[in-house]
DNA sequence: TCTAAAGCAAGAGCAGTGCTCACATTTTGA
DNA sequence: TCAAAATGTGAGCACTGCTCTTGCTTTAGA
C-alpha cells in the first residue's frame, strides 16, 4: 500500500497551491514567496523543492488549472444556452470571461498581458488555451449556417481578402470574410475593453464597469450577428 | 554658474533611464534591477538613489515619457488632416497608434500591458496619459457636430445613461450616449487589436497584420462616425 | 520480518534584490 | 575664501529563490 504518505503529499502540494493562490490574489503573482508560504505552514522553505522543482513550476501548474477553469466556464455558460439563440449565447460567453477576468486577474495578465521575456508558457498551457476561442468559432459558424450577416460589411483594402483565406484555411471552419473580420473585431473589443478596465486604465471614469461592459458586449453581439 | 555638475547630473539621469530602458525591453518591466543599472555604469548601487528615490518613481518617470511620446505621435497625426476630414482623421489615429506600439514594443507593455506588481501609478501620471485620449474625444465631438450618428445605437441596458452621464460631466465635452459607446468600444477595439497582435496571439494566423488592423479600424471608423 | 531504498524535512549557505545610513569628496554660490 | 549643497562610497539590513549535506522515517521487496 502507498498510503500515509501518498496521502500526506496530496494534502501537503494542494495546501501549497491553496496558499499560493490566497498569496497571489493578495500581493500579486510576483510577490509570490515560496518562503512565506513554508513559514505559514511551519516548515523550511527547502522542504517546498519536494513538492514543486521550482517558483515558476508552481506558478504554471496554477496557471493551467486555471486555464481550465476559464475553458470550462465559457463552455458551460455556452452550452446552458439554446443552440439557435445566438446574441443569448454571445452574452453568455462575453460575460463569463469579463466575470473569470475579474476573479483571476494574475492569471489574466499572465496570458494577456506583457509577456515575460524568457518566461516562456510551457507547451501544458497551449491546449486548455484554446478552449474558449473555439467557443466563439463555434458561435460564430452557428451564426453563419442560421444566416446572419455582419451589418457592416468588409471595407475594400487590399491583401485583405488573402488574408482571411488563409485565416479560413488555418481554422477548418468555413467562415466568410465579413465574419472573420466582425468576429475578430468582436473579440479584440472585448478583450481590449476587459484589459482597460483591469489595468486601471478606466477606473476614474466609471463607478459601474459592468454596466458599459455589458453595453458594449450588447453592442458587438448586434454588429456581429446582424440584428437590426 | 550651474555648469559642470548640472550637466553631468542630466547626462547621468538619461544614462539611467537608458539603461533601464533597456532592462525591460530585454527581461520585463518586473525584473528591472536598480542594482543591474548600477553595476553597468560603474556606479555603487547606492548612488542612483541620488536620481531616483526609488525604483518607483524611475518606473514613474519612464511611463510618465512614454505616455507624452504617443500622446505627440498621436497629436500630430490628427492635426496633420483637415479638421472636417473626420474619417481620414480616424484612420491617421489609429494608424499611428499601432506605429508607435510596434515601434517601441515595450513602452506599450509599460503603458497598456500587465501592471508591475505591487507598482502604484501616481496621479502625476493622469495628465500625460490622458493626451492621446483627448484626441479621440475631440474627434467624436467634431464628428457629432457634422452630425454623425453612429450605426449602432445604444441598447438599453439598466444603468448606462446614469454612467456616461458621468463621463460626460468629467469629459466637458457633451457627447450623446451612443456616440460615447461607439467611441470607447472602437477605442477597445483598438488597444485590443494592437495587443493581440504585439502580445503573439495572432501571429500564428497572419502573415500581414498591418491589412488586418486596417480592416478593423476601417470598420470601426464606418460604425463610429455613421457612414453608410 | 528484516533490510535496503526511497521519500521527506532541516538548516546552513550562496547570490541576488531594494533601500538606508554614516562617511568622504567635490562643486557650488555668497 | 568657506560654508553649504551635491555627489559618490561601502557596509549593512531584511528579504528573495535555490542548492546541498545531513539525518530521520516510511516504503517495498526478499
Amino acid at each position: 500500500m502507498t498510503g500515509i504518505r501518498a496521502k500526506a503529499r496530496l494534502e501537503t502540494t494542494n495546501e501549497i497551491k491553496r496558499l499560493a493562490r490566497e498569496q497571489i490574489a493578495s500581493k500579486g503573482a510576483a510577490n509570490l514567496s515560496l518562503r512565506e508560504i513554508a513559514r505559514e505552514m511551519g516548515l523550511a522553505s527547502s522542504a517546498l523543492y519536494r513538492y514543486f522543482n521550482s517558483r515558476d513550476e508552481l506558478l504554471t501548474v496554477l496557471i493551467i488549472e486555471s486555464y481550465d477553469d476559464i475553458g470550462n466556464m465559457v463552455e458551460r455558460a455556452d452550452s446552458r444556452c439554446p443552440r439557435n439563440d445566438l446574441l443569448g449565447r454571445w452574452r453568455a460567453v462575453s460575460q463569463s470571461i469579463r466575470t473569470w477576468a475579474i476573479e483571476n486577474p494574475s492569471d489574466y495578465g499572465l496570458i494577456f498581458g506583457t509577456p515575460v521575456p524568457g518566461y516562456e508558457a510551457p507547451t501544458d498551457t497551449i491546449a486548455p488555451a484554446l478552449r474558449y476561442t473555439n467557443v466563439l468559432l463555434h458561435l460564430l459558424a452557428d451564426a453563419q449556417t442560421a444566416g446572419c450577416v455582419p451589418l457592416i460589411a468588409v471595407p475594400a483594402t487590399k491583401g485583405i481578402s488573402r488574408e482571411y483565406k488563409r485565416v479560413r484555411a488555418n481554422l477548418e471552419i468555413k467562415l466568410a470574410d465579413e465574419m472573420i473580420l466582425a468576429g475578430l473585431a468582436a473579440w479584440a473589443a472585448l478583450f481590449g475593453a476587459i484589459s482597460f478596465e483591469l489595468f486601471g486604465h478606466v477606473d476614474t471614469v466609471f463607478t459601474d464597469p459592468e454596466a458599459h461592459f455589458v453595453a458594449i458586449s450588447e453592442m458587438l453581439g448586434i454588429q456581429m450577428l446582424g440584428i437590426k
